[in-house]
DNA sequence: GACGCAAGTTGCGTGCTGTGCAACATTAGG
DNA sequence: CCTAATGTTGCACAGCACGCAACTTGCGTC
């Protein structure tokens, strides 16, 4: 079988997607906390005990699956194969990662709505986004040579990614999602450029 | 009784703060999945159904109570009374609450250890800084007069102000917790400074 | 095609979380 | 004191999260 895709990969995404797409459905029909497991499983198709060998939390099946971004991109960044400046690059590298969400067929803005209406989940997909952030940090801080003086401009930057993308959202939300969400993304990264955007 | 404080008051306080001492006390010791709301609130000196009426979840007994400005500030701010440019203006504000918070007796370095062994918790932190986040960024966006134009930038200065806050944090932490969080914070706010500096 | 292995699903049992409610204790203030 | 307000506690209960063992399904091998 090889480096093939088995039908077993494909049935465990088919799950995962019905299981989030419960989870948004009927979230957004009568409110997070008003549905339980059982529910969102049985829509599903599957039985509860199931849900739980995908998400560890009902909340976690609600959350926008955002920053998957591989080592190996990463490495390339590392190594400033990406030819312009640090920020640039992770300009260019997020506003992709939003563009395959978008394209995802995820449904970014309905996800949306529904953090809008549980604050929790809004707190939980930062809390998501910062995990992401440590790798980041040490990717920027790798490329941009290591050393104290250099690390916390790393980790500022890092940072401002995380802020970036999370703006450029919102905005495209205030914006009823006029346009695209990368190019609103892209946006809102010009505006640390005057910081940011000398890094080599 | 007037203004004065209440004996009330103080009891409440009393009692908040030795759940909180408990949930770190216990949690740095055992690992904080290992320990219950049970055994927290019997080490506290009270029953545990009282621990919930002080903390929704256990895991918000362990987060650092940062960013607790007030209205009144946040309306000083908003008027422009803090004399100088909008980002020294939050450099100096932001930097006196990590102040505060570092006086209050919360023991900001065992918290930080806390929340690096469990990431749970670093992110629910994150969580808490958003949730101060919108009345941050209203505050900006009015100070800098509210159109569709300015208010992409208020997002972005009221997030940049918590990554400042907990990249310095980190700092101080990754220091051996040399000089002051404060000062930390400050020199994570200087790097903006290209960036949002101008802003009146 | 039968076999055996690996991977995934399910039911069961269990401890803990989080909350509403009503009774009780404590404090403030007249 | 007496009363009203405030805070604490016990109780009951639904739901969460997970470990475990049994069962089912799909896949490669002989």
């Amino acid at each position: 079988m090889a480096e093939r895709e088995h039908g077993r990969e494909r049935n465990k995404r088919a799950t995962r997607r019905a299981l989030r797409a419960a989870t948004l459905e009927l979230g957004l029909r009568r409110g997070l906390a008003e549905v339980s497991v059982e529910e969102i499983a049985r829509r599903a198709g599957v039985s509860p005990r199931t849900f739980f060998n995908y998400f560890d939390t009902k909340e976690d099946a609600a959350l926008i699956e955002l920053f998957v971004v591989t080592d190996e991109e990463l490495a390339v960044f590392t190594a400033g194969n990406g030819g312009a400046g640090v920020w640039a690059d992770l300009t260019r590298i997020l506003a992709a990662d939003v563009e395959r969400a978008e394209a995802d067929g995820q449904d970014l803005p309905r996800y949306m709505q529904l953090h809008a209406r549980h604050p929790v989940l809004a707190a939980r997909q930062m809390g998501q986004f910062s995990s992401f952030l440590g790798r980041l940090a040490d990717a920027v801080a790798t490329r941009t040579g290591d050393n104290p003086q250099t690390r916390l401009r790393a980790e500022v930057i890092a940072g401002s990614c995380i802020t970036a993308v999370r703006v450029g959202l919102s905005q495209w939300a205030a914006q009823g999602w006029r346009s695209t969400a990368a190019e609103h993304v892209t946006a809102a990264f010009a505006l640390f450029d005057p910081a940011f955007g000398d890094t080599a």
